[in-house]
DNA sequence: GCTTGACCTTGTAGTTGCTACAAGGTGCAT
DNA sequence: ATGCACCTTGTAGCAACTACAAGGTCAAGC
């Protein structure tokens, strides 16, 4: 299959495949005579894979971890465990954060009492110090 | 006041301001004799602007709107309403998208029964294509 | 047979918002 | 006079793509 179908079968640009073969996340391709790439169902698989973790949140770093353990059958679970709870623990404090930001903008959008920007209370609080 | 002062009082380095004078956000300082960049009271209050839209979560091209808003004190509050609202309404979004990001990873680590990864649920819901 | 168009190739540069040097100049205390 | 903290400019790097540019390949249609 060449490049373009693997794309569209994943959701991907074939740009981003290059990408990844360049950046050694996926195994280079084979070539067709006219040099063209031509990718195996151990491609796809392995492509989804990577799709699949990086939309749950983990870094290029991570999915290379967890590439290079789901190649591992004998190992024990433990890391992968690990690698999935730190990317919770980072999506759960991300969720926090932002859930304080939306209560701040809340605040800012309630606080305007004014209908010319010279007396509104959104741009006078946002030019004093955070906190 | 030095760009070092400036910095530790808006929680910021000096090589961010260096970079806030490059792309427009800020105006440039007057020098010293020594080519040193030397700030005002103005300067200090538009960086704390800057910084603290930018900590709300606004873009670059966001703040440049604000700062150009907050420089036209008879416009009506409308335009800095709408860029508040559409902040928000990013915010919401992303809470939304990691709410259930955070929802799968829950999945995810309770999915796994097995200790070696030839058997993990985790690496091979990984495997499966999204959705 | 020749053109059109969709696809493919490599290589390079742009995106966002900084951050980190490198190589050198300045200011002040010891 | 020497050390050190601070300042200057300019350039390159980060993540994870994305967007060209300039050209090669292939099947279809006339
Ligand atoms: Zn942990
Ligand atoms: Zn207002
Ligand atoms: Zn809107
Ligand atoms: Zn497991």
């Amino acid at each position: 299959m060449r490049i373009g179908e693997l794309a569209k079968a994943t959701g991907t640009k074939a740009e981003t495949i290059r990408y990844y073969e360049r950046e050694g996340i996926l195994p280079a391709a084979d070539r067709t005579d006219s040099n063209y790439r031509d990718y195996s169902d151990n491609h796809l698989a392995a492509l989804t894979f990577v799709r699949r973790a990086r939309q749950l949140g983990f870094s290029m770093a991570q999915v290379r971890e967890l590439l290079a353990l789901s190649d591992s059958a004998d190992k024990p679970c433990q890391e992968v465990d690990e690698l999935v709870r730190e990317q919770l623990e980072e999506v759960e404090q991300k969720i926090v954060d932002l859930s304080s930001l939306r209560n701040e903008l809340r605040l800012l959008l309630r606080s305007c009492e004014a209908n010319r920007i010279g007396e509104c209370r959104i741009v006078e609080s946002l030019a004093l110090p955070f906190k």
